[in-house]
RNA sequence: GCGAUUAUGGUGAAGUGGUUAACACGGCGGAUUGUGGUUCCGUUAUUCGUGGGUUCGAUUCCCACUAGUCGCC
């Protein structure tokens, strides 16, 4: 067994789902937020904090990997698991995304992609078969198919051509794809575009992977076109199969997604936003350096189980991000994956009562309104 | 007491006889969605120590005063 999604329970009013998801490195819930750990960590949190934060899965990187410290090396420590020192469930992003993100040129061939580095400027190639041998070493449980992540907006010519080539890269990859320990997930794409997601959805399920994902989203267009793309890829693909909404970690988004049906996300959000001094909460999402936090001296969340929210102040807080204190960026990462993750948890319950319309509303009223 | 010198926003400072007084930091606010880890964007002096004078016009020239700094007695 690769993995195992396990559809536990369907919401009466929408396409929402709990279920678990088994791994050979432990079982999950779904609804599930994944926290991003690029280069082999999720950036300033320990282990022990990951657990603490309930987290279930996170994602890692084979594009930043393959680069530093490099496949090998990781293989050679005894794979990512050991080497990053956790032993929870991992998924491997393949670098398609990273390709679209911080290749400033790049020349989409049909072999792969060629694109400078981003540290050094080298010229690299990327091929389809590259990034699946690549995850075989790392040894996650998860990887994904190298696919184009096309920019918004595109010709609807563009992206067809575009999910034609990214359904060859997909069975290549699969071909290659040799780690009898590791799922390999499909990705579907399609844009904006509804009879392109479809297509791309239904030519992908063909190919019959371990689960299946949704791409090309949050790269640049509104909310209700991306709340589209999902409803456009949703319907094809089989219940029985776990769907991932790729790079989205909006709090409201999470919600409407899993109201659409979608199972993990996964999103840079929370430890961005920490760094630079943000905070969500249940009354919207906070800049700690507001003056307004002088001299408040309440947690950042009443509502939040978090170690931040169960020992520090918003005014320290504040105080920390205004001297720099690279203490203020941690505490605000435990904080915000906590979170999402808790957002997943009470998401998780909604479904199961079947009222998960009702605590959109109420959370959308208290997350908007402020105080 | 005498002489020299300086006086521009919260700070460090550019600058010119003539419409909106650089820039940096700080302050204030915003951004951020499969991460190129102290990022990006906006905003922040109707005013150039005080009072006179010259001039069509002065922060920029002149005088006095005040304050700081340095030197001398």
């Amino acid at each position: 067994m690769k993995i195992n999604y396990n559809l536990l329970h369907k919401d009466t009013n929408s396409d929402a789902r709990y279920g678990t998801l088994e791994t050979k490195r432990g079982t999950f819930e779904t609804p599930m937020f994944m926290p991003v750990g690029t280069l082999a960590n999720v950036k300033t949190l320990t282990k022990e904090e990951l657990k603490e934060v309930n987290s279930g899965i996170i994602l890692s990187n084979t594009y930043h990997l393959w680069l530093r410290p490099g496949e090998d090396i990781i293989a050679k420590a005894g794979g990512l698991h050991k080497f990053m020192n956790w032993d929870g469930p991992v998924l491997t992003d393949s670098g398609g995304f990273q390709v679209f993100s911080l290749a400033e040129r790049k020349n989409i061939l049909e072999e792969g992609v060629i694109f400078k580095s981003h540290l050094d400027g080298k010229k690299l190639f990327l091929t389809p078969e590259i990034s699946i041998e690549v995850q075989n070493k790392l040894d996650s449980d998860i990887a994904m198919s190298f696919d184009e992540c096309p920019p918004y907006p595109v010709t609807y010519e563009y992206m067809k051509n575009s999910i034609e080539r990214t359904l060859r890269w997909a069975k290549r990859g699969k071909a290659v794809h040799n780690n009898p320990n590791q799922a390999l997930f499909g990705i579907v794409q399609g844009g904006e575009f509804e009879d392109l997601r479809k297509y791309s959805a239904q030519e992908t399920v063909k190919m019959d992977f371990d689960g299946y994902s949704i791409g090309g989203t949050s790269v640049g267009e509104d909310k209700d076109t991306m709340y589209k793309m999902i409803e456009h890829s949703t319907p094809y693909i089989p219940n029985d199969k776990v769907r991932y909404l790729m790079g989205v970690g909006d709090p409201i988004d999470i919600i409407e997604g899993v109201i659409r049906g979608i199972d993990i996300f996964d999103c840079v959000l929370p430890t961005r936003l920490a760094r630079h001094g943000s905070a969500f909460t249940r009354y919207g999402k906070i800049n700690m350096r507001n003056a307004k936090f002088k001299e408040d001296f309440t947690t950042l969340d009443s509502n939040c189980d978090c170690y931040t929210c169960k020992n520090y102040t918003k005014a320290y807080l504040r105080h920390l991000f205004v001297c720099n204190e690279s203490l203020g960026g941690r505490l605000l990462s435990i904080h915000n994956i906590r979170f999402l993750i808790k957002l997943t948890e009470e998401l998780r319950v909604a479904i199961k009562e079947n009222n998960i319309l009702e605590y959109r509303e109420e959370f959308i009223k208290s997350y908007y309104n402020k105080e």
